[in-house]
DNA sequence: TTATTACATGTTATGTTATATCATCTTCTT
DNA sequence: AAGAAGATGATATAACATAACATGTAATAA
């Protein structure tokens, strides 16, 4: 079974081993699921994401592809990541124009983004609050929602407290 | 007297010619208020910011400026735009790579962006309800917010109309 | 099986967005 | 009037992203 997953578990320590195989496997079933097909460009892409808690920036997921023997052009990596984007199995964090692993692949949520400026970590909150409170801001003018996202900046637990030191 | 402003003035039929005047005499407060200058490029740009309410991209403000006769280089718009963004005159819309005039400038606010993607209209909407959601949900986790940045995306109230017809 | 179709991968080429750096000029301060 | 700080302009280049086409692979139907 997969691991349990925390909001915000990548500001926690935490084995992530355990974390992203958990993730992995979560991601494996969404696919089979949905019949879609996990190949080997994007699933090396999803572990690339995976390998840290970052928003990890297209060229350099092309980089790692390339070394790994994929294909060396930028669409090799952006067609990659598109497809994980598209699936839900990734997300795209618009601030830094770079990608993460979606942390609750088959969950339905309205995530939000906790992005440390200290440390470049990126935590992936569910949060019913605030998509509750756009909801009814959305009614308030008439707005019909279709997606929203939500990138908050600041500095994570870990930093304050080596800030303190 | 600068006009009122309603949230999400931008779906709504109004007096642009009134809204937008009243808009820059607030920024002209402002900036006198921050000891700050509003040189004539970052005038005139944020003017073409204010002529719809739109987000325009750096290098369509660029052509614009040039024609104004104002430099013709990339970093002419850049230095303008940063610099309304960081003093709360503009807006930065991250999905659309594009920046947008700050229809509130002076209050303190949130700010949540809704987006159609009919129409392209960015209406700038102060909301407490999303803050206080991302509020408690950064608690929750012991972040410590700076900033946050909230851009929905859906159909407009004109364009679900026009859509029905 | 093989023909057909849909989808995936790879390449070339190019488009779009953004910034570093240096020179010149203006404005403010002393 | 001199010096410091800030603004503008140009050159050059970096960083991010996509269009279009050729080739290959998998699934499906004849």
């Amino acid at each position: 079974m997969a691991a349990p997953l925390n909001p915000a578990t990548a500001f926690v320590k935490h084995n992530h081993q355990t974390c992203s195989g958990g993730v992995m496997e979560m991601a494996d079933q969404r696919v089979r699921d949905a019949g879609l097909r996990l190949t080997p460009v994007r699933r090396r892409t999803l572990e690339i994401l995976l390998e840290e808690h970052r928003a990890i920036g297209a060229y350099e997921v092309l980089e790692r592809l390339s070394k790994s023997g994929f294909g060396k052009q930028p669409p090799v990596a952006y067609r990659a990541l598109e497809f994980l984007v598209e699936n839900g199995l990734a997300h795209r964090i618009r601030r830094l124009n770079a990608f993460a692993a979606c942390m609750q692949p088959g969950q339905t949520h309205a995530p939000v983004f906790f992005i440390c400026s200290d440390c470049d970590v990126v935590a992936e909150a569910p949060d019913q609050g605030v998509g509750n409170a756009l909801g009814v801001a959305g009614n308030r003018i008439g707005f019909e929602i279709e997606r929203a996202n939500v990138e908050v900046l600041g500095i994570c637990p870990a930093c304050q407290a080596g800030a303190a030191e």
